[in-house]
DNA sequence: TCCTGTGAATGTCTTCACAGCC
DNA sequence: GGCTGTGAAGACATTCACAGGA
């Protein structure tokens, strides 16, 4: 009735969460293709070297706007660009390793985060042993600090690396100190509230998983050994059989 | 014509592999209700405690055969013996680090692996400066002996560990020995041969789509500040907003 | 002519809802 | 009455295939 709508809002297409696991993929190719002077790339280049096929990486770039050229392909810088700002690393975000036994020791010293855009920031444990005690370039302080550091150091997302055990009154305590970004290292399945964003990683679920495909095609072998490995399934996760 | 099949094969129902992902999860509570004692489970408890739907775990059961009793649900001790089998986990599997570097070195420290089933067998490095040297309880061998210690150790799965740039070259290694079960923490996109298995853990990479989701949300609340937070994908890889 | 951007088709996974068995 | 096992419906993701702009 009233003419026509005022703009049309672009910052409420959702990008589906394949997508968004995959940007991270992109954007480090972007890096490389960048740092060895490539200007323009196609789909189909940035498919193969980012393991995937074309058709994907071109509905997935979509999802954050039109920034390829037909005839030509993908600017690498603007792209490059374009995908940080939609992943918000545009500036750094500093992280606490919560647990400092051997994975969170191990973390602490990888060199992996800071290089790509997540400084480490503080260590803590919840053994008044290990606290004041220097690992590499940080002392670890005590996890009733957790507020007090978050505040002062402007950490913005936690890493449990704690036995399963105390793992869900971690992820509390650190939803209470104001981090709403966790990535969760023990095994076992904990619960933040909706507003907070939790991921896992689990090693020997890996492990697991690897065991499982090669016990199944064991199996075949030996149900049918004239006939060669069925088929299975590619991709995924990354080619998994 | 000639009177009906001989039996039906039940080795072929083929096991999706979302499912898959979550049967570690599974197993993992089964083991810990086994511990305290618990008898038999229902779907809904199941549920519970993995972090997933009723639903979904009857579904995900179901294609291991049909356990359950109705009216009682899942005897804990017979269908943890199951996922066992199925995942191919009654026996060890000894894996290979490649790579003795910050990552690597945590990685044959960390206990997580023996303690399900995972010993590291061996550690090989290319750096001939760290061959020889004692890490832990290991020595650290050359990379030109994998032939020799995956045929000695009988180690069955290979965790590259090493930097992205000589990822490839090691997965290619590990395929030469005979290794078909890979897992890379290389951030690095590798090719195996089909008969290979090849799973990837990219720490940095879980910490940029936590990024991407916080970004959002930013964004969102900017834009919208009376407004509350948006609907947003729950469970996914983990409850994920 | 080349390569992107995207509707439509296909395939996969999740959830519903209830028949069937204890 | 309670709970599993599973077709069917629905949601989501991938791939196809081609219109359309450079």
């Amino acid at each position: 009735m009233l003419g026509s709508v005022v703009a049309v809002d672009r910052s409420r297409r959702r990008i589906p969460e394949a997508t968004v696991a995959r940007l991270p993929v992109y954007l480090r190719t972007l890096v490389e293709l960048h740092a060895e002077q490539t200007a323009t790339i196609s789909s189909e280049r940035l498919a193969e070297l980012a393991g995937v096929n074309a058709a994907k990486v071109r509905k997935d770039l979509s999802y954050l706007g039109s920034y390829g050229t037909r005839g030509v392909g993908y600017d690498v810088e603007y792209l490059l660009f374009q995908m940080s700002r939609e992943l918000g690393l545009t500036k750094d975000w500093p992280v606490v390793i919560v647990g400092v036994g051997n994975l969170g020791a191990a973390l602490a010293n990888y060199g992996g985060f800071s290089e790509r855009g997540f400084p480490v920031a503080a260590l803590v444990d919840a053994d008044r042993a290990k606290v004041g005690t220097v690992l590499g370039e940080h002392r670890i302080h005590h996890i009733d600090d957790l507020p007090q550091l978050v505040a002062d150091q402007g950490i913005a997302i936690g890493i449990i690396a704690t036995p399963a055990a105390g793992a869900q009154d971690v992820a509390d305590r650190l939803v209470a100190a104001g981090i709403t970004s966790i990535l969760n290292f023990a095994p076992a399945v904990l619960t933040v509230p909706p507003q907070a964003s939790l991921r896992k990683v689990d090693l020997a679920l890996e492990l697991q998983i690897l065991s499982f495909y090669r016990q199944r095609d064991a199996a075949a072998d030996a149900a049918d050994p004239a006939v060669g490995p069925p088929a299975r399934p590619l991709d995924a996760p990354e080619s998994v059989g």
